[in-house]
DNA sequence: TTGTATGCGTTATCAT
DNA sequence: ATGATAACGCATACAA
């Protein structure tokens, strides 16, 4: 029992080509008919169907947002942040927000026409095909950087630079021994996070061995929380981490604590990203801030321009981080 | 350039109708044509548009996942932790997950006929209006609560007796002098939460007084704080505080420490919802634990019986909330 | 078993 | 300025 064009049209005596011209404000259409037209759309509370205008349109009016790995991520802040930046910047527009978790879903969803672009959160290597990818023929805008090959558009931090500076700081604080956690090398983030790692660390003329970096998989908490105390414990010389997540910084302040540890008098942490639940905690996580908000913001309005058949200029555009003491960190402790 | 339905019938050789039944399985097709119109489709690598079948078929196939309060529930794990539930259930069947979040937005999404059914997240009363909602005719199911009257189906935690349960942990462990952090009481879920502790309180008979229950904006985590420090500064007699959620339980902590006191020493801390964070936070927050998760489930399959024109049960399903011991609470100090 | 024809709610083209 | 009408891609009632 929805009320259609045909509805209005017949209502105000007139055919729903006028009706469809004054809904989509076109010319060719009286002043009093016009009208008259807005006073029956108001009147039978008529709105139009989105699906059928789409058929005709060849547009649906939604863009779905791709983010692998299971609904984890929505627990995990970094995420979220940016996400929140990208629902704003979708609020100015007319799109909605279609989400999919399940590489089934995501495949029905581009695969179907259901939307008009993609916003493609960072996949692992193993998990969404660049060929497959390109194949579907959609707009798609990357954040967090996928392949190095990939063709599309990219919005991310500069989680290269972001972990020196990390290195750095604590480096300045006195910190001679510093290790780091990563997550797993399938993802273009670790990769990055440990190339900014080693080759600080090398700069600094302090010795690189990959003893001193731990490799954990962030979705099982429990297994990575274990791992990285049994790390801690063979690492006893280590006075400062790095980590390439404020996610697993968190993680490695517990497992400190757990081995009787105490941050920061014996180990300083310092996390990356700097998610609004860090300066939250207590205490305060020090981290390598950048605009996670902002860098969602940007990857919808590229996605747009991308839509509307704009030339992209930056196909690569990297936030600057930016290091921020906080509490987790301090001068380290004479051993 | 997009390849449609009569693409494969003709290159089959057959009517669009039984590319169509195949498509949908039904019966009435042969099995040789039958398996020669699937080659095709695989050869054309062909995909129904679901927007042509949902004009048709009257279903968009997408349900509406609405969250009042802007992207800012995003970075609340209490939001993230029910939505990933949601996820879950949702990629157990063929529904796409439309996700809005302002009010704009929420209204066009369920005006347009773009969604078959809502899971509407708890509104404030001043945000989504019940009668507008009824006027839109569609299969709605809340989570958390809305207004008394609402005729919607609802998935809750059992918050009044949640708070109870803090109030006599803390009771238990000897603290006589209880607080309580609540968020606005423009939400139904702060009404229950004051309701539990006050009747608790009073069944305990210790003296209830307004003075000791503070009332803040979680949306605002600075003000909030800022609130928070000044009560505890008011309230020097209060040795335990219960908290309507592990967000302001987590704000609580960091306004005692602001001010110098320490938790659990000085100052017991029981959060609300035990959202996975809490665990994971050093000191780990004492809470008040639900299955969030089985909430968002719960919640996501409801919703689909409710489309299905099944009968539902039960119209408020409640979850039990359980005290979990952790770090942030322990005897009170002597003072 | 298979095909024809119609309609779903719009927009757009072409007349008038 | 306005109105028929043909698409859009699909499902289905009805014929054959």
């Amino acid at each position: 029992m929805t009320i259609s064009i045909k509805d209005v049209a017949s209502k105000a005596g007139v055919s729903t080509a006028s009706v469809s011209r004054v809904l989509s404000g076109k010319p060719g259409v009286g002043k009093k008919t016009a009208e008259r037209i807005r006073e029956v759309i108001e009147e039978l509370n008529y709105r139009p169907n989105l699906g059928a205008r789409g058929l005709v349109k060849q547009k649906t009016g939604n863009i779905a947002v791709v983010v692998p790995r299971g609904s984890f991520v929505l627990n995990n802040p970094f995420f979220s942040t940016i996400l929140e930046g990208v629902a704003k910047a979708m609020d100015q527009t007319d799109y909605n927000m279609l989400m999919s978790f399940t590489s089934i879903q995501q495949k029905r969803l581009l695969e179907t026409q259901a939307v008009d672009g993609v916003i493609l959160f960072s996949p692992r290597h193993e998990e969404l095909s660049l060929e497959w990818l390109e194949s579907v023929g959609l707009p798609i805008v990357v954040i967090g950087s996928y392949l190095e090959e990939s063709p599309f558009p990219c919005v991310r931090p500069d989680d290269e630079d972001g972990i020196k500076q990390a290195v750095t700081a604590l480096y300045n604080l006195g910190h001679r021994d510093i290790g780091m956690i990563n997550g797993p090398m399938s993802s273009m983030h670790s990769v990055r996070c440990l190339n900014g790692y080693k080759s600080r660390v090398k700069e600094l003329e302090l010795d690189y061995s990959s003893d001193n970096v731990l490799e954990v998989d962030e979705f099982d908490v429990f297994k990575a929380t274990q791992a990285m105390k049994t790390f801690l414990n063979n690492n006893k010389k280590i006075t400062g981490v790095v980590c390439s997540s404020d996610y697993l910084a968190i993680g490695v302040i517990k497992a400190a604590s757990m081995i009787g540890l105490s941050v920061p008098e014996d180990l300083s942490v310092v996390g990356a990203d700097d998610v609004p639940i860090s300066d939250f905690i207590t205490p305060s996580l020090s981290s390598v801030h950048v605009d996670l908000v902002g860098i969602g913001k940007r990857a919808t309005v590229t996605l747009m321009n991308l839509m509307e058949g704009k030339q992209i200029r930056k196909k690569d555009v990297v936030f600057e981080m930016k290091y921020i003491d906080r509490s987790t960190t301090s001068i380290p402790k004479n051993k």
